[in-house]
DNA sequence: TGCTATGAATAACA
DNA sequence: TGTTATTCATAGCA
């Protein structure tokens, strides 16, 4: 698409779009109506970061934060040229997930027949080597008898193997770039609450997401 | 642990670790040594969002703009006691991975068994429901033959579960989220590169991280 | 990598 | 949600 440039510019809240940060029009006491306390309001305030107690106060920062960091992630990756995926529970509300997460795990997945190609290496495999599906995509009908253990094998390293191999590879550069930042910046896992998150979405089927 | 905020304080670049923003003395011309262009840099200047060209700039780039997404990650987290995972693959290097991208995987994981106990209630199942081995990580010789075939359409569905519940739970809300910030503000997947980034890293095995 | 000046994100309000 | 006044992030240099 050769004209992504120009599609880009008139869908984003970026620079050419909006023309300025609006003039600070408070200063100058544009009408006479009150003299007194020309600030209409505190402007941004220095916080702590903590969790955040009153509801709604936090509700509306996790929405405008979020905005913020998928929208930096997104700068990160056009600038860059990086792929970035991100997963985000909110605190018993919804799921949130941005860019190319699905695409990264699929990435993994489509990986993997490699490394198990010596667990199954079957006639099944050497008829699909493009796009084709992989031969774990393939129904377990399908598998002749005899090759029914190492198949099972190899769908069982598959498993195995998907969330091993994230953190070999993102492995420890990962777990230091993390601590180096924000050593325990990390709210702490709350499995409780993400698997009756999981339980409800589960439910509602796919829902429609009605504001934040 | 009582003494999280203590030892938060003390480890992070945040607010009450540096006094302030270090005041402005360029203004002041501190040395007379030039009294002509008091400004010593051009300070932050805007940039269009789209591909660095020059590989140097891209790198600090990469890095400056990656440590700022993990920390607003982080903030977000702790402020809104939300769980994030970031997954980050620079162009032709390295892969960060921030947060709890494992947990939330190993979360699809570990909730997958209730979907598939129809497939697969053996009393492989009824022996475990704490925090022991799901029945998909049992060793598969010891699944006894009769069960077999359960096993293995379990196993399978697992598989296509995985990111198939991706997709289903952050779903609509999640491309829409995307979209409505940043529809085409996306680097393109590149399949290539991302294969040969895992290629590589397997090669290398854990490897020590050198900078950018 | 560290610094400075400026562009952006966002806490408080409406 | 939208606006404003601040704090925060970071582009350009050294």
């Amino acid at each position: 698409m050769e004209n992504g440039e120009a599609s880009l510019i008139t869908c984003l809240p970026f620079k050419e779009q909006k023309p300025m940060q609006k003039p600070n029009l408070a200063v100058k006491q544009r009408n006479g109506r009150k003299q007194q306390n020309p600030k209409t309001t505190k402007g941004r305030q220095r916080i702590e970061i903590k969790e955040i107690q009153e509801e709604n106060r936090r509700q509306v920062t996790f929405s405008k934060r979020r905005t913020g960091l998928f929208k930096k992630a997104a700068e990160l990756s056009v600038l860059c040229g990086a792929q970035i995926g991100i997963i985000t529970f909110s605190r018993c509300e919804r799921i949130y997930v941005f860019g190319n997460v699905n695409t990264l795990i699929e990435s993994y997945l489509r990986k993997t027949p490699v490394m198990l190609r010596s667990y199954y290496g079957g006639d099944v495999a050497a008829g699909v080597d493009g796009d084709g599906p992989m031969w774990w995509e393939r129904a377990v009908e399908s598998v002749p008898e005899e090759e029914m253990d190492e198949y099972m094998k190899g769908l069982n390293g598959l498993r195995e193997n998907l969330w091993t191999r994230i953190c070999e590879m993102g492995g420890d550069p990962t777990v230091q770039m993390n601590a180096q930042i924000c050593p325990d910046l990390m709210a702490p896992v709350n499995w409780k609450l993400m698997d009756e998150n999981l339980a409800v979405r589960n439910d509602q089927g796919q829902a429609g997401y009605d504001g934040y």
